[in-house]
DNA sequence: CTTGACCTTGCCATGGTGGCAAGGTTCAGA
DNA sequence: TCTGAACCTTGCCACCATGGCAAGGTCAAG
């Protein structure tokens, strides 16, 4: 649009002269995470009491953005909020045992795996209709037999 | 719950003896498409022009049925609705073009390589964590310590 | 006529994310 | 000191496919 290339400084790399506390805009781009997402964590109660300024503005602390990036890897390794919001509290506390973390990432894998076979079903089905559809200009077509007619 | 066995006479086997036109439980039974999502495919315009008796009851042909039985194996192979609107569009028209089909269905397909992919990628590494997590009372856990520091 | 199974519409919820709008704050430069 | 840009706030709507609930109308069998 105009002719300013970078508003900011640099996409601020961590930790490095940072003054902390900072706002969200500063939080989002340190964590990865889009600032209406670091918003929606913390109403659903991953960041306790983020600090305000007298106008309102949030504060996050390193730790705040430490959170925010278990956070985001979290979903990049496709673990849902729920499980999400377990994996901080055991994280967050001492005298958690390693087990508690191994059982739900046991049964995220075991969800994956599910998730992957049935995607896997849909694609070799899809894959062997392909392969006898001849796609040119006629109207017969195995794809289309195989939806209208697979359970009459 | 109540000692009532089979509230309905059966699961009543497509076109038998059913009396056509039928009302929206019979075509959900008929179609294995829950009620609900027979009307909110109608009002997808998947299905034109549905009849109504005077009291406001919908009416489906066998026609309308089929559809609903094209839409739901359609879903079954993990179709979008938007792309099984295309779909139900071209079994409609007489003047299709096999290569049409073909199209959409290798579009999905390559969506589900990508999605697949993406899921395996995270279950590789989970299961890479699982591997060296021991998974007992101790709180020092590896799974805690990707997600924590995978990428500061 | 009553009862129960059925039908109608309409609203809310899910989950995780994006977008927009209307308004307040902060800071730098003119 | 004013102004404008960039930032922040809250709140609402949208996606997609589906389920649930509620309030009310209809129909058929007893």
């Amino acid at each position: 649009m105009s002719p300013h290339a970078t508003p900011h400084p640099a996409p601020a790399r961590l930790e490095d002269n940072t003054a902390w506390p900072v706002a969200i805009g500063t939080a989002a781009r340190l964590s990865q995470v889009s600032a209406k997402m670091v918003r929606h964590y913390e109403s659903l109660g991953l960041l306790q009491s983020v600090a305000r300024t007298d106008s309102g503005y949030r504060q996050y602390t390193q730790a705040d953005v430490r959170t925010l990036q278990f956070i985001k890897r979290g979903r990049e390794l496709g673990f849902s909020m729920a499980e999400i919001a377990e994996l901080v509290g055991l994280w967050h506390n001492r005298s958690r045992a390693s087990a508690s973390v191994k059982r739900i990432a046991q049964s995220h894998v075991g969800a994956l795996t599910q998730r992957i076979e049935a995607m896997q079903a849909m694609q070799r089905t899809l894959t062997h209709l392909l392969e006898h559809c001849h796609g040119d200009e006629r109207p017969d077509c195995p794809i289309l037999d195989d939806l209208a007619g697979h359970c009459c």
